[in-house]
DNA sequence: GCAAAAGTGTTGGGTATACACCCATGG
DNA sequence: CCATGGGTGTATACCCAACACTTTTGC
């Protein structure tokens, strides 16, 4: 986008920001991508920062308009200010029919914010250059544009280091959930096995976790107990120093 | 600073990046900060990003200027953006006589890097707005301009939570180094004490540090063992999961 | 009844912590 | 010789990892 356009529409020069939205569904981890009109490429989500609005709201905003949450966990984990992170030649070739490519010769830097959202209430929504919006699983997510696999490289290596120290579980699972639920949470963040009677004995031991009286039923095989968080304790473990799974 | 400005200086607009940059000396941590012409104000190092840089040559660019230091253990740690960082009256008033403050209206955004350096290589050496560049200990912190306490609290946090992570001491401290100096810094980085039979334990099990066939001499009491890093082992051990010290 | 997933306890090894006294040096 | 900081070992508690079988349920 040029400095003009910019100044019309009173946005910030040459600054966006990108976000990797994360849920947790069907036992793994999952993003939210956009398919560009007219295309078969898929980019993260991302928008504009104006003039009037912090780096948070600017987030915010974006977050709202593609997954219609609110007040959604969202942290700033990285600025991608290569020089090069756009391909002119890449971008005229694959995306010339939807944008002007000289609009968007200009380097632009890019604040990077990771969400983690309830899978469940959220309602998939494409933006104006975009044909698409769905999850992904982390596992099968396809060529992205521009500098965006880097981008989630390093979003998903930042909750990985977070996850310490974040309330992941309490932002990512439905209210009431079960232990292995959570426990498969866990190693999908982390890419590892993870045994249950260790995982359920840490988990019980912090506090973090007080199970119902109640089974979650419909499922195949033996039902299991569900869950709710205890969010006051979660908040006083995490800054306690953290609950670790190495 | 105005978009025209910008353009003529070939300048990434309404962009900025600051510096937290630490040393440690005398047995506490240091941060280096800039005291404006004419004033008692200080400020952490900061600078503009050129067209043609990305945001890392940036910051070192400017750490390269403020230490006269190559090859700079840099890492960024949090991008500040929000929409009134800077206070047009403050700046009127406190700086008015340096800068025209219609030129400093425009909100900036700033990308915030922390620096780990070897105080004793260190020459400080004042911008073209600053009048000194000197050490401060951490404890006696001067009141700063801005925002910029906010990202030295920042910094130090981002510092704290990767102290198990990054090669700290390899970067603070001077290449033959005393047990009780490391253990001091640890110490000033978390805010506790640690105990020293520990600690010694800790480091000298986990191979990253060797004793050298050496004591500091010229020290009141007891003559202190100099060590040296073995730096593939430390860069082992923080990949392996890191180096606690809770 | 059988396949699939849930639920559960014990033990051994290792690691972190707590703790106090002697030693070397400079002044 | 004394004040100061450096150097060191042991005993204990806790935590973590390893490990396998029974139960429940849907099909």
């Amino acid at each position: 986008m040029q400095k003009d356009e910019s100044a019309e529409l009173n946005l910030i020069p040459q600054l966006t920001l990108d976000c990797a939205i994360f849920g947790f569904h069907d036992n793994s981890l999952k993003i939210l991508l956009l398919k560009w009109k007219g295309t078969e490429y898929w980019s993260l989500p991302g928008g504009v920062i104006h003039q009037v609005e912090s780096l948070d709201s600017a987030a915010s905003r974006v977050l709202k308009e593609r997954t219609g949450l609110d007040e959604i966990f969202l942290r700033q984990f990285h600025t991608f200010g290569k020089v090069a992170r756009y391909d002119g030649n890449e971008i005229k070739k694959k995306l010339g029919h939807l944008i002007d490519p000289s609009l968007w010769y200009e380097r632009a830097i890019s604040v990077g914010y990771y969400a983690l959202v309830d899978f469940e209430a959220v309602f998939p929504n494409p933006d104006t250059l975009s044909e698409e919006c769905r999850w992904w699983d982390l596992a099968e997510v396809p060529e992205l544009l521009f500098d965006h696999l880097d981008i989630l490289d390093k979003a998903l290596h930042a909750l990985r280091l977070e996850l310490s120290f974040q309330p992941i579980g309490l932002n990512l699972l439905p209210e009431k959930f079960t232990m292995p639920e959570m426990m498969r949470l866990y190693e999908s963040i982390l890419g590892k096995k993870i045994d249950p009677r260790n995982f359920q004995k840490k988990i019980l031991k912090s506090g973090i976790a007080i199970r119902l009286d109640e089974v979650k039923k419909g499922v195949a095989h033996k039902s299991p107990f569900l869950y709710k968080f205890d969010p006051e304790r979660y908040e006083e473990v995490l800054k306690e120093g953290g609950l670790f799974f190495i």
